[in-house]
DNA sequence: TAATATATCCGTATAAATACGGATATAAAT
DNA sequence: ATTTATATCCGTATTTATACGGATATATTA
């Protein structure tokens, strides 16, 4: 049986050195190293491709837990991160899974779960659970706002805005003048209470508009 | 016991009322109305506010799902929508998640997982299964793309940027000239392939780069 | 070492966006 | 029936953004 290559990042040494006394006992996995931050963990996979999974912290110094998501996706690397956290807010959960995190669990998960999920995660499937999912997804809808804020038209129009068209255009595309374009530009960053285009379609975007 | 009132909500009529004969079964769940497109649902739910869960099929005619999850969000009601979809793809169930879904099963779900997760949403908790959350969490981190196509500056002016300052004022922040900040963000517009600064914000938004 | 990426600066010209002002006709809501 | 929201149009002036052109010094990488 081929072991998991596992190694563990995280800053408190009590937690790190426990987790990896608690990991000894199981024999299909192998702690190859651990690091107390995220520079020293980027240090080690650039010069050891042969790792399996990352039990990864998210605050930690030098570099913390969602720039080494990042690191290891430049690096093309296929080690696969789980991250351990203390936080349960769902910012926190949606950023991990859209920076390829394979899975989330809480500092105080149950060791069979934990083992469960490093053994899902070493064969390759990403894991979220219910609980943690359902986090995520209550954060996410937070995020959005009913479409009725904006008419019709001034959905039309910054539809069109966000997919880079110019006023000119976007008047030409909907037989309207120029003119009418602008009014009702100023008049969907009045309603989003936002100074320009571009905070526009940042706003548009995160509540879910475009 | 208190009955869980229950609409379902699809265009195909043989699925509609087979699984309105298969709910009849379970004496905790009350059927009270089929219908076969949103625009028909949403006319029922303004004249019903007892209403516990509705099984919402995605593809309807008039108006389809996602619509209705967003007039369901507007009117302000309590109804908790199940989304009952043939799609499994990570798109659907991340935009369903976003508009206040409250599960999201696929149409070749198993009876019990069903009326469990009926009895679960009745109550007010979210539930999406593990294996439709990595659908989704798969999706969202496609969408993103490594932090390192921009330089530190570039990352720095494109940040200020969907904040809504402009050239010049990202300038005096950043102690260079306005010419500087302009050249910049030319670059920005080139790496990312885009038209203009409307259309990068969306994209940058999009890849998570903001 | 040579090539490449980055960060900085400049000029000129045109196109586009923003900030004001005001107007009208229709539809929807109170 | 009156108010409010929507969609349309116009003028003028200023500020920004875009599109070219080119240049230099410093890192970083091959």
């Amino acid at each position: 049986m081929k072991t998991i290559k596992l190694i563990i990042a995280d800053d408190h040494e009590l937690f790190r050195n426990g987790l990896k006394e608690l990991l000894k006992k199981y024999s299909d996995i192998d702690v190859v190293d651990c690091v107390a931050d995220g520079k020293e963990f980027i240090d080690v996979l650039k010069n050891n491709s042969e790792l399996d999974v990352v039990l990864l912290d998210i605050t930690m110094p030098n570099m913390d837990g969602f720039e080494v998501l990042n690191e290891i996706k430049s690096l093309n690397k296929s080690v696969k991160p789980i991250i351990i956290s203390m936080h349960d807010e769902g910012n926190y959960i949606a950023k991990c899974a859209k920076n390829g995190a394979y899975s989330y669990l809480l500092k105080n998960t149950d060791q069979d779960e934990l083992i469960k999920i490093i053994r899902i995660v070493s064969g390759g499937k990403k894991y979220f659970s219910p609980k943690i999912s359902e986090k995520m997804i209550n954060y996410m809808s937070e995020q959005t706002v009913s479409e009725h804020i904006l008419s019709k038209k001034e959905q039309e129009v910054l539809e069109l805005l966000s997919k880079g068209l110019t006023t000119k255009e976007i008047a030409l595309k909907l037989f309207v003048s120029s003119r009418t374009i602008e009014t009702h530009r100023a008049n969907i960053i009045k309603k989003l209470e936002v100074k320009n285009t571009a905070e526009l379609i940042k706003k548009a975007s995160k509540i879910n508009l475009i």
